[in-house]
DNA sequence: AATGAATGAGGCTTCATTCAT
DNA sequence: GATGAATGAAGCCTCATTCAT
């Protein structure tokens, strides 16, 4: 039965599909999507320029399709942890900890998410779904904040993802040498050990 | 004679200039520099395509003479009060405040800086300079953090910076719904006053 | 399955490559290369104007195919007869028959060598080339002067090449009327019976 | 009076005027007319871009005044001697002399007309000038060398002006190294001098 | 006479996309 | 599924030409 399933698995990877969607994941987060063309794309994917065509509409379709693939695996990774954890410094460490790992996992999907934030014209499909995401992420904080009974529960969960943000940022632009796992521990104390005035 | 001809050819350059840098300062922040085209620029600065050239060799001449710019612009900014700021607490409090001022003073400058860190094709002319500023702050953070009496400096610089980028990241992609003011407040408590287990 | 399929890609290409060959020489040998756009090449040869690129890199390379073919095939017609050939007399008649065959069979490629002669900045990558035929021509001519006897090989040399080319020079510019098999006879009979002061 | 009328002369030779056509000539030659630019003649000359039209209607009337000029000069340097000479192989012999000198004082010129005639394009304006130059001196051939007492007095012009145009053609082209007297010489005698089986 | 800023058509080239096979 | 030849719109850039001064 493994046996099976891993080469349905090895299929998918391996799949006509599955190379086009993964050079150009690549591709996209490396050049920028306005840069990347779609010859650059088949050629780094081993097909044929037409391929493309068969399973996405678009350049810009492609596009959807990996971004939302993120999407579906960044909630993966996100709501199992969230839902069984109850203590909020727990919690709180969760979300760090589950954000760094999806992170080192793939840095290339935020590297790409990031690129796109800048990109007012592309991906006005997925606006809706990234607010809402967005808010959701700013209530969980919310709750988090207030839970652990700081006075501005906005203010640190605002500052809490902006602290993640632009430390996967700089991870990202960093050539490997930035020292990932001592901020990360830094960015827990900060939050979770309030000096409390 | 001349010198009055001159003038009026420069007044005439210089207002030409500044049009099509504008233009292409908002276009290249609102929607990526790949994905801005030279009629648009023209367009939106009111001028013909080709009078671009008459200014600037290339389309990425023009976006290399906006990125320059706007480094003089941000080093003025800060020179002046780090050289008179003496106590770190004073120093930090000031990184911040600058930095705020600034973004908030030209946000467009900001948010084309951060898109452009992500197009690794575009401005290699420009990679080290930007390095030498990169490391210029590293430093200066590292500095003030051992001054406050910190035992992981490095960590509490990093953490710094990530912090207040995330925090710009953050205002810039919100539509002016942040409230940057509260968020700053509480980065410089959150660095200023170690809890110091 | 396949050859068949590879076959059919390769039959289109030549036919369009040799379609956009034949009319990038006829206008490049008619109005210059300079003055030579892509869109009438394109419109002579009945296809898209982005077409050429599949097959050319440039504009230029377009033209360096085309040189390259009418060097071969300029030098497949001069080889055999001249390695065949013994009598001085025999070669130098041979030498002029065979080029004025060469010229009445495709006087375009003539044309269009002829016309290049004239412009330093295109086909300098051809340069080394024709230096090299050039230096063959003169050596081949200096032997069979010499063996004819002469006193002043190189001049003779010289001035039968100027001949020959000054009146395939005549015969391209002149529209029908120019009696090359007259001029060819006198030029051959000039240069083979010296008069031997 | 002589002072004035260098002063005259200088100031002509100085003149924008002059300037412009001698960038103008030295650059059609070298690059084709095609591929010369206003800008690069205003910047040959030291003149700025507008200028030329002060003088010239557009880009083909400068290149019309250059070659008038050059066709004027030339019949200028003929029309004496010819007049002058009596006797056939004089005459020849001056035809060739006459042409050298030509050349070898303004070989720009040479090398420009040279080059125009392979641009059909270009030039239609001048074209029955020329044709009525060249019967001219076709009919000057043939009187000549009937003169000589030549059997085909109509190919022998015709070679006898090929090798002319021929020389000066490989002379042109050699980057100074061709031996033009001693081709010349030798042209002269084989003219001169038929061997009259 | 002279300048050079400004224009817009047109040149070369790239690219997303289509389609016959 | 897969190919790659073919298209044409659009991109960057050059250039002859105009015009206010």
């Amino acid at each position: 039965m493994t046996a099976k399933r891993q080469a349905r698995f090895k299929s998918l990877r391996d799949s006509s599909k599955e190379r086009i969607e993964h050079a150009a994941l690549e591709l996209f987060a490396k050049k920028g999507y306005g840069s990347t063309s779609i010859s650059q794309i088949a050629r780094a994917a081993g097909i044929s320029k037409g391929l493309m065509y068969n399973y996405y509409k678009s350049k810009e379709a492609l596009l959807e399709a990996i971004v939302q693939k993120s999407f579906e695996w960044g909630k993966e990774m996100f709501t199992a942890g969230v839902a069984q954890t109850e203590k909020p410094e727990d919690l709180l460490r969760y979300v760090v900890e589950a954000s760094v790992a999806a992170v080192l996992e793939k840095p290339v999907f935020w590297k790409l998410m990031t690129s796109l934030a800048f990109q007012e014209e592309v991906l006005k499909a997925m606006a809706p779904e990234i607010e809402k995401l967005r808010k959701h992420n700013v209530a969980l904080g919310n709750e988090i904040f207030t839970a652990l009974g700081y006075t501005n529960p906005v203010e640190q969960a605002l500052l809490f993802a902006a602290s993640i943000d632009g430390m996967f940022f700089h991870y990202i632009l960093s050539d490997g040498s930035y020292p990932l796992e001592g901020v990360k521990n830094l960015l827990i104390d900060k939050f979770c050990h309030p000096y409390k005035e």
